[in-house]
DNA sequence: CATAAATTTATACACTTGCATAATAATGAT
DNA sequence: ATCATTATTATGCAAGTGTATAAATTTATG
């Protein structure tokens, strides 16, 4: 095989994206670093100049991912200026539309999710980004009940998260699975709409 | 190693059940075949005497894991003497308590989606079960608001089952990824809640 | 209790796995 | 152009993989 070099520094970043669609394809089992290596169009032991081991890939992998579901996650939301209950419907629309729904990070975030009980790296890198998304609805729900004039208790609107949370989850599970049942657009409004339901608000605009 | 014989005739069960455990602990790449048959206390040859091979294993330990969380998710709804409101409240609290809301259930479920996007054979396992489990909240929830002389179309129905199965999902996932989050009893009361909230009713009791 | 059938273990084999190491090729500095 | 550095391939190895097969043990049957 003749050797090919890069134009950029970007390797590893090459290495990572080609893990996680093997893994998407074949599973976490077949995702071998032969595999991954064909993916990315190299030979196996170029993995091994960019990684310590296999298991540093399968960590690099998974927070990119986590990182990437994140990044698409908070767009848009990060605008102060916005009005509370606008920058909450957006980010439900955002978690409930491409790419966070689709079948490939649905599979990945299944795949990995077993690795964090069993490797406690995989559960740090897990719990890093789990405190901030979760920290995320809590302050949007009191804020936007505080504009109706509603005071909720601190234990009152941690339920509210979760339940909104719960939803959130549960609608990208369904969607990314059987993403053939919703029209466009349409998980997104089931959303806000579920969401309105439970805090006894209107978040549709 | 001394030859046990078993008493009854369970060792296939035994098989299965061993397999779940090992999957569990180990996750699916770490569940090989000695290792299950260890998990089992037999020898690796005994698998290939009751199953044809490693993927039936895999397989009818995927139908039993299914077969189990349905089981769990029907009791006690069944008895069509029973009002609707209260059999879709039992429900939703059935989902939402042990033993489908746990770790290892849910780190199951993990473990075995993956295959089912690989798998052909592994798809149709889920797909039987899943068309089942669809048409269980939708009449219960036209019949609850039937009840209150609220009639609606057949897409709104599909609509509230969508959420309410939504709810459930997410609910089931936090709960049992966070268990450490609830008291006892107290997620399958946030279901209820908010099973009521989207469908304008009381199913409290 | 002798013999056949059913169950379980033991062993071997070809193949895959992650990883190590050496050889080779491409790049950058001077 | 030369040479050191960086990047990539090629090759090999020890351990683990699923599976096949024969041997051993337990149970059932007469």
């Amino acid at each position: 095989m003749s050797t090919k070099r890069r134009e950029g520094n970007n390797r590893r970043q090459e290495l990572i994206e080609a893990t996680l669609n093997c893994i998407e394809n074949e599973g976490i089992q077949g995702a071998t670093v032969r595999k991954v290596a064909d993916y990315a169009g190299v030979t196996n032991g170029l993995i091994r100049f960019y990684f310590s081991g296999k298991d540093e890939l399968i960590r690099a992998a998974y927070a990119a991912l986590l990182e990437q579901i994140y990044v698409s996650a908070r767009a848009n939301i990060e605008d102060a200026q916005l009005p509370v209950k606008e920058r909450l419907r957006r980010f439900i629309q955002a978690t409930l539309s491409f790419p966070i729904v689709s079948p490939r990070t649905v599979l990945l975030w299944a795949n990995f999710l077993p690795l964090t009980y069993i490797d406690d790296e995989m559960a740090a890198i897990r719990n890093e980004g789990y405190v901030e998304t979760t920290n995320i609805l809590q302050p949007l729900v009191i804020a936007s009940l505080a504009q109706e004039n509603r005071n909720i208790s601190e234990e009152e609107s941690q339920r509210f998260a979760i339940k909104l949370n719960a939803v959130i989850d549960g609608l990208w599970l369904e969607g990314s699975m059987a993403g053939y049942k919703f029209q466009n657009g349409e998980l997104a409004e089931m959303g806000v709409e579920t969401a309105s339901s439970i805090l006894a608000i209107n978040l549709a605009n």
